[in-house]
RNA sequence: GGUCCCUUCGUCUAUCGGUUAGGACGCUAGGUUUUCAACCUAGAAAGAGGGGUUCGAUUCCCCUAGGGACUGCCA
């Protein structure tokens, strides 16, 4: 039997991280046991759906990599088989129709939970009701006996029976409710193999006997533990339940956040960096943790950082200039001819944008008053003067540079200690940059001698 | 309240009865060094507590504590 997975949001917000997680999960475990990753979009919830946070969380996975194998199902286009399948189930006595009024079920349930006992209808034998009065259409809970399976995370679980309620299948407008949608469209779809938040471990105990009532055989299971923030509590906007564009905004690459997101939770020996075709054969349900795990911006970025190293510049300065539209081409060739050696530098785009920072247009260049004080104008007018030599574009490189440098402090005698620093104050302002003789190369000539002469002429 | 789930360095985790409890991030120290990073080397750092089972428990069982989920005409 040919492996599927679902990634089921409710378009009630954002595609968060917990969730983009989720999709990851059920996508890799899809494409390692070539099968197919499937999308359902759970909008039953008419009131507090909408077609923002659809394209959301579209926009998220396709940002992620993470697009399914065929268009998205939506629920709420699928109330016939819903209504089908409650029909079923009240034939063969699986469901009921329930006439208690809120005022009833209220006092039912308060009394149940005195008791520690399950909510139990005091409709779900009775059969003098009137089909055409307003009612809900309820699942008869089973007596006796015990709701089990084996879970593929949390190993086998259980539960006494007599603890799962007549929860509501159908409301009293006969839409139907999430507990019977996912066993449905689960079915229906083909799904083999649910992998979801372990939030919803409790409910499977109320969804398999809805499998049993429709006599379908159910998926296999798997709840892999809530991501909590890094404070331990739950995930909450303050410490990262963000959408995923969120962390695209602040600068990570799409496979950053996808190898952290696996690491979390999800582990295959002392492996860290995982490329997307190792995570693919190597990804299994075994590898996942059972206890939820904190989110650490720390490692986010490290392991980003690595991606960033190892991502072309050509893409880069793509994504660059996506962020920083207004730079200039005299900027844009700059940045792009420093770009392999700032990309190790950078974790992220942010960071890449404070590391080329000092290529952009900025003469005149401030420079801090701090470093103004130990300027010597006269010693950089010395060693302006030895690049004469490089007059061509072509001889302003890396090593002539280097040697000019080099010379420059054996005819001052002095170290490069003295004159790095005045240097690079009067080249970058102060801003973070790499070796001194590369930010020259880089600067070019003109830019390079024009901004020394800017601080070193004669000022007012 | 009831039911269920979880618990190894600060964090993510390895270990599938016998290890000096390993790796990664972060942190500390040192090295490299013209700034900031990067990089290299070294170091500190963990089995929640208590009972069992066993020749031997981080590992299996029970209890306690702590955390979480569910208990909706939300999903």
């Amino acid at each position: 039997m040919t492996v599927v997975t679902r990634f089921a949001p409710s378009p009630t917000g954002f595609l968060h991280i917990g969730g983009a997680r989720t999709a990851l999960f059920n996508w890799l475990f899809a494409k390692a046991k070539g099968g197919r990753f499937l999308l359902r979009i759970e909008d039953t919830d008419r009131e507090r759906s909408t077609q923002d946070a659809v394209d959301a969380i579209l926009d998220g996975l396709d940002w992620l990599g993470l697009s399914p194998d065929e268009p998205p199902v939506y629920q709420s286009g699928r109330f016939e088989a819903h209504q089908a399948a409650a029909k079923t189930m009240i034939d063969n006595g699986g469901a009921f129709r329930c006439y208690a009024t809120t005022e009833e079920v209220d006092a039912e349930r308060e009394a149940a939970r005195a008791e520690g006992r399950a909510f139990r209808s005091p409709w779900r034998d009775r059969k003098d009701g009137d089909p055409n009065a307003p009612h809900v259409v309820r699942l008869r809970a089973p007596d006796d006996g015990r709701i089990s399976f084996r879970d593929a995370v949390q190993g086998d679980v259980g539960v006494a029976a007599k603890d799962i309620d007549d929860l509501i299948l159908l409301r009293t407008d006969g839409a139907p409710t999430y507990m019977l949608a996912v066993v449905v469209d689960d079915h229906e779809m083909g799904v083999t193999q649910i992998i979801r938040g372990d939030d919803h471990l409790a409910n499977t105990y109320r969804q398999l006997p809805i499998y049993h009532a429709l006599g379908w055989t159910p998926p296999a299971f798997a709840h892999v533990p809530l991501i909590h923030g890094d404070d331990g509590k739950k995930l909450s906007k303050r410490h990262g339940a963000l959408g995923v564009e969120a962390y695209r905004d602040m600068g990570y690459l799409p496979e950053g956040v996808k190898n952290y997101l696996l690491r979390l939770g999800w582990s295959h020996g002392d492996a860290e960096i995982i490329s997307e075709a190792q995570a693919i054969d190597w990804f299994d349900l075994d590898g996942l943790g059972k206890a939820a795990a904190r989110l650490d911006f720390d490692k986010l970025g490290h392991v980003n950082a690595h991606y960033m190293a190892q991502t072309d510049t050509e893409r880069l300065m793509a994504l660059y200039l996506a962020r920083n539209p207004d730079t200039t081409s005299g900027a844009s060739a700059r940045i792009k001819k420093a770009m392999p050696v700032l990309k190790t530098r950078a974790a992220t785009l942010a960071e890449l944008d404070v590391q080329a920072k000092f290529l952009l247009d900025l003469r005149p260049i401030e420079v801090p008053d701090k470093l103004r004080k130990k300027l010597d104008t006269e010693a950089l007018e010395r060693l302006a003067r030895l690049t004469v030599a490089l007059k061509a574009e072509t001889a302003w490189s890396e090593t002539a540079l280097h040697d000019v440098l080099t010379r420059f402090c054996e005819t001052e005698e002095i170290g490069m200690g003295r004159v790095g620093p005045p240097l690079r104050a009067v080249l970058t302002g102060g801003a973070p940059s790499p070796d001194i003789a590369l930010v020259l190369a880089w600067l070019g000539r003109d830019e390079a001698l024009g901004r020394i002469s800017d601080q070193t002429a004669p000022v007012g």
